[in-house]
DNA sequence: CAGCATCCTGCGTGATACTG
DNA sequence: CAGTATCACGCAGGATGCTG
């Protein structure tokens, strides 16, 4: 769980800063531009099979670990009607290509059987 | 968790195929050709931080969760001194280059640990 | 609107002991 | 050697209600 697991094995390091349902979505939507909360919700949700609500729990904490692990960024506008944007941070950014290729690979080997 | 997920969200389905601690990089120790049970299991605790042992438990419900999913296959030679060896199939090749794709993100963004 | 507080449940993970 | 059996535990994930 500390930095050796980086070193020594990358791909630890990377399942647990995407562990969780959400995080990997959630930075592939941040990838086109800044979300609001609310965006992000809904973006998940029409993606999902069944999926009705997400736990406002969850989803809260995946957005704060994304962001601990610095890999996007919270921007409060403090207005009466809050108003929160996440957006990808360059680290963020970095992360775009890898998901990239898990989703070609599961155009390729889910059939995408549309 | 049905088909649907594959379709509308490969990721979610990578995701659950490689969901556990040991899947990935067990995949990744299987591309150089078949290993035999111990032959992973030291493998893994090569590579890991703190780890002292890999409960068999643990080892052994990752191997047939990945057969199950049609990306390792098991081969049972039925001897005496039991003898069993994993190799990749072809959908467990295909997840490679993945794995690689992870693994040079890892090189690229965290080798400032190194 | 964008969360936080609280409670609850399942399962992934681990440790230990045993077996064909 | 290559597992299985059993017990235990923490935490991700969900549901509901409330708030600034």
């Amino acid at each position: 769980m500390d930095k050796n697991d980086s070193k020594g094995c990358p791909v630890l390091t990377f399942q647990r800063m995407v562990s969780g349902k959400y995080k990997i979505r959630i930075l592939w939507d941040l990838k086109d531009g800044p979300r609001r909360y609310g965006e992000i919700r809904n973006g998940l949700l029409r993606g999902a099979s069944g999926s009705r609500e997400i736990a406002p729990r969850v989803l809260s904490r995946e957005l704060k670990a994304l962001a601990e692990f610095g890999l996007i960024q919270r921007k409060d506008f403090g207005t009466v009607p809050p108003k929160v944007e996440y957006r990808l941070t360059r680290a963020g950014k970095s992360f775009v290509p890898v998901i990239a290729a898990i989703r070609r690979w599961g155009e390729r080997h889910l059939t995408a059987a549309a």
